[in-house]
DNA sequence: CCACGGATTGGCT
DNA sequence: GCCAATCCGTGGA
């Protein structure tokens, strides 16, 4: 078991930089969030970056809206949406002020609160193995068994509810980049960053 | 006011 | 592998 309580918590000035410098450095790091005296943790294995500036698949892209107004902020806030009737997904917004742009988590190995998860993705803790490595191998699914929602839109993550503890890649392990999942523009550009080989990420 | 479609998921053929 | 489910922000009329 992952021991986490020595680990720091990522400062202000990490978010605050380019958002591919912080996508291709984020997988390894530990996602951490408190929900009442629940925990819930699990190593970041596969992200997206989205660009406002240049990239047409951004929900920034055209502009600031109410949905997106928290991509614009400072980094180092949380951006949740809700998308296809069903599912929340969460970004961790990057760059300065007015910028727009943010890295979405796409998938997250369990650390703590396993059992919780499981109960909120499936509604019973028996784990076989196909369902544990269901549990958050995809954006929509990492927020279900994580709790998280558009009431934690805006959560600003140098605070103590969600946050991301600073954690090296293990031995061995390394980032490789691919083009991006489920989107219709901009689908040239290889803006994500996964563990190679690791059981957790959404896709090959 | 209303129609459209999505940074997905899971169930069915 | 294909496709329906299901909500609501967004943009056009």
């Amino acid at each position: 078991m992952t021991d986490i309580s020595s680990l720091k918590k990522l400062p202000r000035n990490y978010y605050v930089r380019n958002v591919l410098t912080v996508a291709e450095s984020l997988p390894g790091n530990i996602f951490v969030r408190k929900k009442g005296k629940k925990l819930y943790a699990g190593r970041i294995v596969e992200v997206e970056a989205y660009d406002g500036s240049v990239d047409e698949a951004a929900h920034s892209f055209k502009g600031k809206t109410k949905r997106n107004e928290v991509m614009f902020g400072q980094g180092g806030f949380l951006y949740v949406y809700f998308t296809y009737g069903a599912h929340f997904c969460c970004n961790v917004v990057t760059g300065k002020q007015g910028e727009g742009s943010a890295v979405l988590i796409r998938a997250i190995e369990p650390v703590k609160g396993i059992k919780r998860m499981s109960i909120n993705r499936y509604g019973t803790d028996l784990l076989n193995d196909m369902k544990k490595y269901n549990l958050t191998n995809g954006p929509g699914k990492a927020c279900s068994a994580f709790e998280i929602n558009s009431s934690d839109n805006g959560m600003d993550l140098t605070g103590d509810i969600i946050f991301i503890l600073n954690a090296a890649l293990k031995p061995g392990e390394k980032v490789i980049t691919s083009t991006r999942i489920g989107i219709t523009r901009s689908v040239q550009l290889p803006w994500r960053f996964f563990i190679k080989d690791n059981p957790f990420v959404s896709k090959k």
